[in-house]
Parts: C-alpha cells; structure tokens; sequence
RNA sequence: GCAGGUGUAGUGUAGUCUGGUCAGCACGAGAGCCUUCCAAGCUUUCAACCCGGGUCCAAAUCCCGGCACCUGCACCA
C-alpha cells in the first residue's frame, strides 16, 4: 500500500474523512470531515485564527451564495471561465488560451466568438490526433446556482475574498479610518474542477481561510519581521535558497515588506498546526501563473506524497479589486490618509485548511518497531486532548476513572475516554488517532490520588496528582507537558 | 475529459480466468470471562459481493451502461 493509500485508509477506518454522498455511489470531489477529522479541522483552523486575531485582524462571515454582479467585476466570470475546445474525432479537450498562446498568436481573444474566429482563421490542430478543431465553448469554473426568481445570476463563490472586498467602506469605518487594516474570513469556497483527485487536496467544495490586508501603498508594511528559521524559498528566476524569510526580504528576494510580514506568519502558523519545516517551502509564482488579479504571489507549499502542494497563497493584489469594484459600483472606494487620496492595496495570505490539514495527517504519521501506527499530530490540534482510561474495569476503578473524566473536561476541550480492552490495546487505539496524553486510573489512584500520563511519542509515564493537573486550564494542549515528562527519568 | 487498471463486512483480502456449498480468512467492533500498564488469551455476536440492465435453469463470477477509486495524459483561475 503506497503511504497516501494508507493515510486514506487510515483516515476512513478512524473516522478522519471519508468520501461524500458514498450510499448513494459517492460524487466526485466531495469529502465528509468525519468525527475526529471534524475535531482536527476545527483546532487546525483555531490555530491559525489566535494567531491571525493576536496579530490585530478583524473578523468577519459573508454568504457563500453570491451575485453575478460582485464575480463580473471582480473579474471573476470572464478569467474564472475558460474558454475550450473539443476535438471532435477522438474528444481530447483543451484550453484554447493555452493552445492559441504556443501558436504564436498574439493577443488571444477574451469571448467565445473571438476563439471561434481564431480557429476559422488558423489551423489549430488537435495535438492528439491532428484533427482541426472547430468549436468553442466557455467552460466555467464556478457553480452556478440554479434560481428561477432572480433576475440576475447567481454563483457559489470561488473564493471568500470577495466577501471582504465589497465590505472595505463599512468594514473601514468600522475600523474608525485606521490603515492598516486586516480582515479575515473563514468559508467555505467552489471551484468545479475538471477532475478532482488526491483527496482533500482538490475539493469541489473546500475550506479557506483569507485575510485581506489593506494598506496605503506608502505605508506597505505590517511590523517587524521576527528572525525566524530558515526555509527553502524557490524564486522565479534563479535558483532555490535557504533563508529566513527575513534575510530574504532584507535581501530584496521579497520585495513587499507586507508579503515577506505575512509569508513569515504563515510559515509559524504552519508549524504551529503541525507541518514538518523540512517539507515546507515557499514558491513564488511564475509570471505567467500568476492569477489575473495578482502582480506577486508566493505559496507556501507542504510535500504530500512527493508532491509539492500549495497549502497557503500569498499574493500581491494591489489595488486590482477594489479599483473594479468601483468602476463596477459607483462607489468611490478612495480613502484620505494626511491629505493624500488613494486607494489601498491589499496583500492577501490564502489559506486551504483541507490542505494544510492533509500535510498534518502525512507529516506526523509514522509506525513503530511493533509496527503501530502513530499520528503524532501536535497538543494543539489534536482530535482529543487527551484519553482517560481505567486500568481495570472492576474494583470500582472505571467509576474513579469517570469521576476524573468529569474533572478534566470542566478545564480541558476534548477528553476521550476508553474502558474496552486491554491497557496496550486502547494505547494503541489513542496512538493511531494522534491523542497525545493517555491518562491511567489504577489502584493507586484509590490510595493516593494519583496518576500515570503516557506521552504519545515517547511513550514514557510519570505519576502526577490529580489536583496538579486541575491547576491550569488546558494542561495538555501544550508542549510543555510533553517535554517535561520526556525529560523525565523513568 | 481521454487511455489503462480496479470495485467483496468498518478495514485488508480469498473466491472471478473455468458461472453451481449457508461467499472464506485476518484485523476491527459489540457482549461476557480473565487480566495490576503497551494491539495477550478464552466464549460469543456483528457485518460485504458498487448501482442498474442483460445472457443463463443458475451471476460476486460472463456481457452492456452508469457511478466511484487508482495510475498516466490533460486541467488546477
């Protein structure tokens, strides 16, 4: 079994995700988070909103249903479509920008007729079979949602971005004028992928999490930069590099202080969830990939099963957007900052939590010499928090185990417990689903009120007063813990 | 979307070529016994032929269509 077939596997059988929709044949595309996938996700995007809140943004949680008016101007409904070809002998499909562009033709129409006049005019042949293609069609990306009373069209949003975008006036007065100003938005967004694979990694339907930061293009920084490790960082010309992503600002490598600000937050949130560093390295996009609304754009990429996956964009937006929207509008989106009148640019870092949470799953799995499987998923996003378990079930053990459970829930989020089976088997059980404290009731526990903590990775145990672990809240969603009682003797 | 491969309990599989026992096994899960710390053991239970047509006395098995998954190509604003 290939390891991204073991990790599906795995996700299945212990109720991580499955696929959609499966009574009924399952759809394309779509994946359930299930019971402790639902938990991973949620603490997955706890982690990256504490760390986004702590930097000052502002929150907000728009409709996933939009207008056709907000997707025209934002340019969406023209670039988001494109416009294809079908071979009509053997039915390979292609997308004739990309096709017309490898001619040689310059400046490559933006409609349907344009296309069909192209390929009245040129020979452009299929590369399959040699046939000349004919017909054009626009094929777009987003879902249109069907509606018999409106008067306009309408779609599922390709991304959450636009949400905040056509709020920047009231979102700006919210903000009593200040700038910078970072809003963020956690949501779901659609993109009707031509053939989604891999699990979550292409979804039709999947999770985002998009801050837009607004500047005034004077002022294009957000703080400090903190000196931080260093990463692989592949640039669009020459050659990959490790460096800080301070050094590579300071260098000129990053050339938006903003950016590199935002590409450093990424990198820690990353961590933070629970991404290996050594399998993390920022891209920056080509020209030519670059999205019709960006002029620099770097991903931070995690590697899921030898492939390097884009899990979080961050990209220079300029003022494209809200320049079009209002042109689109009417609406005058400038601001008056000291007498001067502009209108911000905006740095966007996009986050796709199904993404980063399919790198977590990949880089803490790992099997141990008696061939467990292990997810050592870090304290702060694990399903549970930590198990509690009976040594035994008589003796009135479980009934002293359940008391415990009942204290340890009132100052810790999720805690787990377990009475079936042997010690080492409900171990294994919390191994394998990444629970990183186990927590013995035994007969000592009657004696003394005491008990043991198993630490996941190292699988070592200490003994510890009941009352010591109800001093803090969340004791075991932390690091901490975990390094004390590795660095511990027995 | 194209080409090839695959689809059997929750998971992994046997059986499919060569149609014919109550579709077998392992893991898992449930109940009970045992057990004083790393998937032990015993008893017992649970649960599957992707969907729809067709051929045939008879289909998990052969044929057609659909759906899904895997690999490659294309696509991935």
């Amino acid at each position: 079994m290939s390891s991204f077939e073991e990790i599906i596997e795995l996700a299945k059988r212990r109720g991580f995700f499955w696929q959609s929709f499966s009574l009924y044949g399952g759809l394309n595309g779509f994946y359930d988070y299930a019971p402790l996938g639902s938990l991973l996700k949620d603490n997955i995007i706890s982690v990256w909103k504490r760390f986004y809140m702590d930097a000052g943004a502002i929150f907000i949680d728009t409709p996933v249903v939009t207008p056709e008016s907000v997707l025209k101007a934002s340019g969406h409904l023209d670039k988001f479509a494109d416009i294809a070809s079908e071979c009509p002998k053997c039915h390979a499909k292609y997308k004739l920008e990309s096709l017309v562009e490898k001619l040689g033709i310059a400046n490559p129409p933006s409609s349907v007729d344009g296309y069909l006049d192209v390929l009245r005019n040129n020979e452009v042949k299929c590369t399959v079979c040699g046939t000349r293609l004919v017909d054009a069609y626009q094929f777009n990306l987003m879902f249109r949602v069907t509606n018999n009373s409106e008067a306009f069209d309408l779609y599922l949003r390709p991304e959450t971005a636009q949400g905040i975008m056509i709020n920047f006036k009231l979102l700006n007065n919210f903000y009593r004028g200040k700038l910078p100003m970072a809003v963020a938005q956690v949501g779901k967004s659609f993109r009707n992928e031509i053939s989604p694979r891999q699990g979550l990694i292409r979804m039709r339907e999947f999770n985002q999490g998009e801050v837009e930061v607004f500047f005034d293009p004077e002022h294009e920084d957000w703080g400090e930069i903190p000196e931080g490790e260093k990463f692989t960082l592949v640039p669009n010309s020459g050659d990959e590099i490790s460096e800080s992503i301070k050094e590579a600002h300071r260098s000129g490598l990053i050339k938006n202080g903003a950016l590199a600000y935002f590409m450093n937050l990424t990198a820690l949130i990353l961590l933070r969830a629970g991404v290996d560093g050594r399998r993390l390295r920022f891209r920056q996009h080509r020209k030519n990939e670059l999205a019709h609304y960006s002029s620099d754009c770097w991903d931070a990429e995690v590697l899921i099963d030898h492939d390097w996956i884009e899990a979080v964009g961050i990209s220079d937006r300029g003022d494209y957007d809200l320049t079009r929207h209002q042109e689109f509008s009417g609406e005058n989106m400038s601001v008056t900052v000291d007498g001067r009148t502009f209108i911000p640019k905006v740095v966007e870092p996009a986050a796709g939590f199904d993404r980063i949470l399919t790198a977590v799953l990949f880089h803490s799995y790992y099997t141990r010499e008696n061939g467990n499987r292990v997810l050592g998923l870090a304290c702060d996003v694990s399903p549970y928090s930590a198990c509690v378990l009976p040594l035994m079930k008589k003796d009135g053990i479980a009934e002293k185990a359940k008391e415990l459970l009942v204290k340890l829930t009132a100052h810790n989020q999720s805690v787990a417990y377990d009475e079936s089976g042997s010690i080492g088997r409900r171990y294994a059980r919390q191994d394998e689903i990444g629970t990183p404290y186990c927590i013995t009731v035994d007969y000592q526990t009657l004696e003394d009120e005491t008990v043991t903590i198993r630490e996941r990775d190292s699988t070592k145990q200490i003994r510890m007063r009941i009352d010591d672990l109800l001093m803090h809240d969340n004791t075991f969603r932390n690091d901490s813990l975990k390094k004390f009682i590795q660095s511990s003797k027995s």
